[in-house]
DNA sequence: TAGGGTTCTTGGAACGCTCCAATGCCTGAG
DNA sequence: CTCAGGCATTGGAGCGTTCCAAGAACCCTA
């Protein structure tokens, strides 16, 4: 069977659904419906066209798509610069398991940086002006963060890797339950047997960090173990953390729990610094299964965050939030599990 | 003065260039030409139809020019998932300043993940059968990658970050000059008095190993140093890199210098179990500049790849192979720098 | 055989923009 | 005063798709 001059392999430019509907000798809607509702069409009619379109090795013109039907199947995500001196947010992680639930439901990732010096909304702004998605996943929200209030006002759908802390909850969002993960770091040590169980945060103030030791306090609670004067805080810093440590160590804690793998190493520089050998004299609990854990003597017994599994509920959630832009908003929380390498051995005796 | 009913602020619909046009009292190509091509327009004409863009805040549909002009502004970018145990490949940092070159050239990176258990290709030509991109950024280029190739064939503008390692060369490419950063780290330790300087590796056939290899035995011979018996061989595994180094260690080699951060750190590992310091007893270089590499103790010295202008040539050359597809080819070779902390501190007598 | 309800298919328009060719206007030379 | 020639502006069409409403074909019943 000679092949019509409009075939795939033709070099007349791209193929298009008229040329397509030409081909089966059906109208051009027809194409269209055989892809985009395969019900309507006889069976019959149904298998021709879609014999002709596989023929010709047709592929529907996204823009052309967008412009007609409103939607560009893009999900917009602005990516921060890293702030330098911080743990590898190992945010890359998270961005695969979004691209890739994303690309599953036939979205793609659209990434857009916030130039320097701006209050970070222009890029949101330009996208939707541009109409360029169809919405939005937040990361690295934060109390004070205007994102979600402002996106809300627009009526563009979004979800935020994180929940909202101040009272005024808004939109949906997945989210780690960091209290948990601390709460099961002591758990595992309790187990071990310490009971002097320190706990290493962050200022006051940071959701993320709040959340954290909380779930520290009520697991020391819960064993009925003490927590005043076996609290710290420091900011995300090595050697502020190794300073901010020593009173709890002064005190003779025998297992930290710290807010962030960071926080942990502060740690071992301080056992280090005292002739202690971290897991062998103090055991330390980490947070975030940052890759530098596995690497450190003695590897780092850290909270590790599901973040493909949080990518997936982004995606998840905005799409239902886009399929039905009234529905009550849908927040997810999930759990974290502890990562037990050489750090937080059995103690001794 | 009163606004009329398709100014910005009231409700109906977006702005369209049609509705701008009317307003201002010109035609819609004038519209198009002011936004496109303002030199084109009688200054005062130009002033007129800018006030009037600004007052409706207009902005044109990105699917609209995109059918239109047939280039959508996107950029494509495959994202691999990260290997787990490889330390943190410091990849959001290359992304974010791919994406924030891009957004100033008016362009944006479109992000999509191979699907687990295909070559890879599948993704890059769905993206090109839809019309979505206009052009890729590979990276994690390596030999025997068939993506240069494919593309290439299809007339597809592409550019690696990486060069091509085989030696047909295809395309454009901006690659770091590892050769060049472990010759500074060598001259970096002749400097302070070094003369048994061996270099841990990966095995033989990696392009960018087999690089870093040669930058360190060019500089060696320029010192009249011997390298025989100071070149060991390990995969980037923390445990596999402490038993590779051994020998080095045992032949009394003063200073290593490693072809990654993880190979680094088996070194100090193998140094801290024959009772060593790293750093004190024998100097240590890695390379990558990990975020690990910093929260080491000691500090570890290592080779720092520019990222940020990685991903800033990448997004030039890309652009203006778009601009000239049938322009020579254009090979970029950035400079890496040498980060000094307390891994190599001056040689003691 | 005609009527009424499905089921399947079609034609035309529209999405919002930019391309192309053609128009009108103005200036200055003949 | 006319006409070439440059400049500024316009009209119409088209990019490739999907929406909408209407048309054709079909089947069953009266």
């Amino acid at each position: 069977m000679p092949r019509s001059p409009d075939t795939a392999s033709s070099k007349a430019g791209p193929v298009t659904l008229a040329m397509v509907a030409r081909r089966a000798g059906v109208s051009p809607q027809t194409v269209s419906n055989a892809l985009n509702s395969p019900g309507l069409l006889r069976p019959e009619t149904l298998e021709r066209v879609r014999r002709t379109i596989d023929e010709m090795g047709y592929r529907p013109h996204r823009a052309a798509q967008t412009l007609r039907t409103r939607s560009s199947k893009l999900i917009g995500y602005g990516i921060r610069p890293t702030p330098p001196g911080t743990l590898a947010p190992v945010m890359d992680r998270f961005l695969h398991a979004l691209s890739q639930t994303a690309d599953e439901a036939g979205y793609r990732i659209l990434l857009f940086a916030s130039p320097p010096g701006t209050t970070g909304l222009e890029g949101y702004e330009e996208l939707i002006d541009l109409h360029s998605v169809d919405g939005f996943v937040l990361s690295g929200t934060d109390r004070g963060d205007q994102r979600q209030a402002w996106l809300a006002k627009r009526g563009v759908p979004f979800v935020g890797f994180g929940r909202m802390w101040s009272s005024r909850q808004i939109g949906d969002w997945a989210d780690v339950d960091g209290a948990s993960g601390t709460d099961a770091a002591v758990e595992h040590l309790v187990g071990l047997g310490h009971r002097k169980i320190a706990f290493l945060g962050w200022p006051r103030g940071s959701g993320v960090g709040d959340d954290r030791a909380e779930g520290w306090q009520r697991a020391m609670r819960r064993h009925g173990l003490p927590v005043r004067g076996r609290h710290a805080r420091s900011v995300d810093d090595i050697e502020a953390a190794r300073a901010a440590v020593e009173p709890l160590l002064d005190a003779g804690a025998t297992a930290v729990v710290a807010a962030s793998d960071t926080l942990a190493l502060g740690c071992y520089r301080a056992l280090r610094e005292r002739q202690a050998v971290p897991g062998r004299d103090v055991a330390v609990v980490g947070f975030d299964d940052s890759p530098t854990a596995a690497l450190l003597s003695p590897g780092l017994s850290t909270v590790a965050q599901p973040l493909e599994a949080v990518g997936r509920e982004c995606v998840r959630l905005l799409l239902a939030r886009m399929a039905a832009p009234d529905a009550p908003p849908e927040r997810v929380l999930l759990e974290p599990s502890l990562v037990v390498r050489d750090s937080t051995p059995a103690l001794a005796g």
